[in-house]
Parts: structure tokens; C-alpha cells; sequence
DNA sequence: TAGATTGTTAATCGATTAACAATC
DNA sequence: TAGATTGTTAATCGATTAACAATC
């Protein structure tokens, strides 16, 4: 859609633009300008102008954006003006965790199923959902069609689960093990380690 | 200690490094080199070498970087060569998943006060620690000089929270909570959002 | 109209990569 | 010694910022 490569950085800065809009949004608040939001989320003025700018003309000169507008067209952007059924691999805390979590909702996702190598899981109940054996995993992905995963096991066991998800057609994994993947570069991944994180603040203490 | 600045860019990447490091430690490696960790972490092998060499010179040519050595140094830097208390604010469903988060041990960290606003939780159990009263959290902080904080409320409580830690004196806040949060200068912050990790992927869908 | 704010260009700044002498 | 790999420099690449004409 977007003809000409847009940096993955820019990118990565859209679903900050679309939380803080969304919040604008919820206040009731009908337009904002480049400055206003970048207050909000302390990126400069001109920054959030050039990178919204990539992606068409929403803005009026004199007025700013409408909030409205601009959320619509993020939503659109990041293909979030749709629901994203996702799998969550691991049934142990984290995945629990993320089960449970309601901040999904209003944000383009929803888990719809759980996923565990250990037979003493397999048909626990979590929430609404049933833990299902690993074993059938990667058929029951394939006919289910879903895109985007959750990896909630050990690190140990994050790797193959993986290699398990590519093979099952997910194109898109968010990675809560401590460990970095290998998979091909037509699938995504993204990091969550909450040490890692703040290992990045203590050098600054 | 390091007396010119260095780039946060290149502090972000030292908590991979040590990640994969430990790794490569816990399955007995003694060497390695730029090249062999820069496949683990999908890092080019001369940055590697750029980012390393900004705090010394930890390797020899021909052989490489000694694991433990290194390990030891990057801790050093990092500043988990010590354990951080840390305090966490909110018993939700994250405060419960990361007090109950065994992911934090040999990283640098340990959890050793829970806190919640709501009179209903107070007092609570949640695995080894009772839930505590935000009331006299700024007092408590202060007098146990805990410098690390998770903040697990919702949105619209953050911010207060927030104000809260630093004015107890907090100086890295990892927050959970789906808001940009307005602190000074001197204190650091570091978000999770899993949503906006997994609407960064379904641009590329 | 006058004031405000966009979209965009050019300038600046910073980060990454390539290359290689030094040396283990 | 010969081969391997570092630390570092210079070149390249990419991202951010400043500035301003266009225009609502």
C-alpha cells in the first residue's frame, strides 16, 4: 500500500501517536495540533509532523488534526481498524497473565487460544479459554488461519515453539521469553523482558 | 564513570548482550566472538565491537572476548554486579503476574513491597508479600531507599502514582500502564505495552 | 484579515558499516 | 609463524531538527 519503503522506526512511533490520540479521544477532545500531541508523547513537533506526513495529508493548516480523523486513519495504517485473533503459546504465569489481560480490547487483538506441552495443563481452564495440547498445534493454527502469537514459554523452549509457530503459518510472534529468536525475516518478532528494561535504567543510577 | 557521554542507544543494547552472554555462559562457553554474539542477538558483529569498546577493551585479537570476563564487566556497567529492590505499585493482574515472576532472579532484581490504593486489596497475600497501603507508600519508600519501581495501575492512575514515587525518591520507573507518563529529567522511564508491540507487527501483515 | 499550524525542504546531527593496522 | 579477531578510523547512511512558504 504504502509504494515506497517507510524506516521501521517510524513505524514503531505510530502506536504511540494512536494511545495518545485514543486517551485525547476519550477526554472528548475534537482536534489537536503536532505540538500538543508531542507533548504528550515527548517526541518534537516536527518529528510527529514528518512522520505522520509519510503516510498522506491529514492535517489543515491553521486547525491541526482532527483527532478523529487522524485516529481513523492510524487504526488504518496499522491495520488495527480490524480484530487480530491471537494465539498464546505457554499456559505458565506469564501466560496466565496475558489471558487474563484486558488491555487487548479497543486495541485490534484478541487471544482465542492457549497452548501448552504439558500434559498436566492440557485442559486446564484459563479465564474463558481451555488449554490445548502443543501436539496439535500447528494444524489447528493452520485451519484457524491466525497471524499473531503470544510466546509465553521458558526460554528453553522458546525457539522450537517458534520454529512450531512459522511452520503453522504466524507471521507475527511477541516474544516474552528471555531469549532472541531465529526465524525468517518474513516473520516478526518483538521483544518483551521486563529485566531487560530495567537493566537499561540502573546504568543510569 | 564513563566520562563521555555515551549514546542511550548503545546502553539499550548492553542488557542483549548480557542476556545472550549469560546464555552462552550457562551452557559452559568460555569464548566468543563479535561475530558468533552477533548472530545470537542479530546485531552486525562491528557494532558489537563499537558499543563494547566504549567502556574499554575487553577482547584480544585473534580469540576473541572472554565470556565470564565480559559477563562480569557488562554487569558492572549495567550495575547489576548488586541486587535492586523494587517496589510495586498496583495488585492487579500485572502486579500479581510480575511479583509472582520468577524471571527476575540473577538479573539484578528482586520485588520487596506491594502496593494498592484500593482498601479492598490492602492486606492481601499475593505469593510472599502482603499488599501495603498507598497511603504511607511515600514514607515507606523513603525510609527503605528503594531507587527501582514497577507501576502496574491503570491509565488513569498512573500519573499520580507516578508523581508519588518520585517524590519518594524513585529514579527508574518500568511502567506498565498504557500512558506516557510526565516525570523529571533525573528520573528514568521505561514502558511495556504489549499492544503497541503487536500493532508495530500488523503494519508489516 | 491575522494568527496558527501544516507539509516539506535543506541543514544538521548521530548512528552504522566497511576496512584495516595492530596484535594475540 | 599464520590465522583470527580486535579496536578504531573514515566513509556512508539514515534520522532529526530548523525553518518557512503555503494555506486554513
Amino acid at each position: 500500500m504504502y509504494a515506497d519503503k517507510i524506516p521501521d522506526i517510524i513505524i514503531g512511533r505510530l502506536p504511540v501517536y494512536l494511545r495518545a490520540l485514543q486517551r485525547m479521544s476519550d477526554k472528548g477532545l475534537k482536534t489537536t495540533s503536532s505540538q500538543e500531541l508531542g507533548e504528550h508523547v515527548g517526541i518534537s513537533a516536527a518529528q510527529i509532523r514528518k512522520d505522520i506526513s509519510q503516510f498522506g495529508e491529514f492535517g489543515k493548516q491553521g486547525t491541526g488534526y482532527s483527532i478523529p480523523f487522524l485516529l481513523d486513519k492510524l487504526k488504518e495504517i496499522l491495520k488495527v481498524d480490524r480484530i487480530w485473533d491471537v494465539v498464546v503459546v505457554g499456559a505458565g504465569d506469564i501466560g496466565h497473565a496475558v489471558a487474563n489481560y484486558q488491555g487487548f480490547k479497543n486495541r485490534g487483538f484478541r487471544i482465542t487460544m492457549i497452548f501448552d506441552n504439558d500434559k498436566g495443563k492440557v485442559g486446564n481452564q484459563i479465564g474463558e479459554f481451555t488449554v490445548e495440547d502443543t501436539e496439535g498445534m500447528v494444524e489447528r493454527i493452520k485451519s484457524t488461519g491466525v497471524k499473531v502469537a503470544m510466546l509465553t514459554v521458558p526460554a528453553a523452549a522458546a525457539q522450537t515453539a517458534a520454529e512450531k509457530l512459522v511452520q503453522a503459518g504466524v507471521k507475527a510472534i511477541l516474544n516474552y521469553a528471555p531469549i532472541n529468536l531465529n526465524v525468517p525475516s518474513s516473520v516478526k518478532v518483538q521483544y518483551i523482558d521486563p529485566s531487560t528494561h530495567l537493566q537499561r535504567m540502573t546504568f543510569y543510577l
